[in-house]
DNA sequence: TAGATTGTTAATCGATTAACAATC
DNA sequence: TAGATTGTTAATCGATTAACAATC
């Protein structure tokens, strides 16, 4: 036998809620949302309903909408939302606008792309400094946003670093561990990788990987699946 | 009141598991324990525990037991796992080895970057044709695996395109949609798209996105995070 | 046999979907 | 008021973690 207790009314919070409230996953398609209103705004459309934003996002309505209440109520029943004003609501939490520093080691094909790479600038961000490790690169001229940077020695690592928030690996894969150490030791916090390989880091830093050679075999994965079926 | 009926014995299948059973997350998982043996069977290493495993691919050993459950049962307890045979029976799954034809859109540098990455040979991929739609790229030579690849006009397209399994969109966002439509016209059922924007595809059309701002941004989110709990 | 480690089951957790009361 | 659409709750789904019986 077992006895129910009533459960307490849920606490009701007036406050804004903390970021670490907000699902990883809805975090990670607040950009989207962004990136559809912008499309709007430069559209001049004024307002737009849940369903409409929904389909320009590639997600369900019902998804946007819960994404979008835990950061707050930002619409009117009947009529949908403000397209500026959620536009500048959800700006805030990603935190476009306010820029980090951004640092690049290795500076390969991989490298160069991404120092050139417009959208960077575009969504707040701003490359520092791009090192390498092989002397016949170092000096060299890449442009990056409005200028250009020189890329530099292994050697001065820790010291830009310093100034960094966010470091970038696009070294091959056997330099990007000891990298990602030295990235560490000078205090940065937030890594993105593109080296296939498992990084370890200690408690507190956060690291992303970006890997194509994966996300062409999930492709590959499903091709043949498919194949399977049909055959 | 409720009455509990006795469960039926959970039926017992011996054929191989249909690949449609083996969930997204685990898919995404296998290319990392495949790598991790890789370098397992580069150093000589006879026999690994799921404990050894799963540290060198990032993961839970549980999670990896699961994970490995769903595709057969390939250890022996108290033992481990046999490092060749383990390596031999993803390789199946992911179908390493079995080639797959990948066309390239779009040749700036990032496209530049991906044809001349190594990566893709290695895990069973052959890129098969360039194609940009600036004419003052056609015609350029990229280094591509072994060989050379030269730039074909936008033209080639559906002619190329009917001969590979994967396309790969890297030109600017607002090209994207336009791309995709004419490779999906051409049979391809397998998009990866470097473009930020979302890509409208008919259904059987498997599309992943890789974006290098937003997973900047989903960074740049926790960071801020951090510093606000810390302020 | 005793110790080790798998394969699997059950419990937990988190994310998505569906539905609808609130309200413009 | 009637129609539309949000914000939220409850139901569903899928993935992860914990625990342990099976077994080498």
């Amino acid at each position: 036998m077992s006895v129910s207790f009533p459960r307490p009314p849920a606490a009701r919070s007036t406050r804004l809620r903390r970021a670490s409230d907000v699902p990883a996953a809805t975090v990670g398609r607040l950009p989207l949302y962004h990136r559809a209103l912008e499309s709007l705004l430069d559209q001049g459309i004024h307002t737009v309903s849940s369903q409409r934003l929904a389909e320009l996002s590639g997600v369900t309505s019902a998804q946007l909408r819960k994404d979008l209440s835990f950061l707050g109520s930002f619409g009117t029943r009947g009529v949908g939302y403000q397209v500026a004003y959620l536009h500048s609501r959800i700006a805030e939490w990603i935190g476009a606008g306010s820029d980090l520093d951004v640092v690049i080691v290795g500076i390969g094909n991989l490298g160069h792309a991404l120092a050139s790479y417009r959208g960077l600038a575009e969504r707040g961000f701003r490359v520092i400094a791009l090192i390498d490790i092989d002397p016949s690169r170092v000096g060299l001229s890449v442009g990056v946003g409005e200028g250009t940077l020189r890329i530099r020695p292994l050697a001065d690592l820790p010291e830009v670093a310093r100034l960094a928030q966010i470091g970038v690996i696009a070294t091959p894969d056997a330099a990007a561990q000891s990298v990602c150490d030295r990235l560490v030791e000078a205090g940065i916090r937030n890594i993105l990788t593109f080296a296939p390989g498992v990084l370890t880091v200690p408690g507190g830093v956060e690291v992303r990987r970006v890997d194509v050679g994966l996300e062409l075999q999930i492709l590959a994965f499903r091709e043949r699946q498919q194949r399977a079926v049909s055959a």
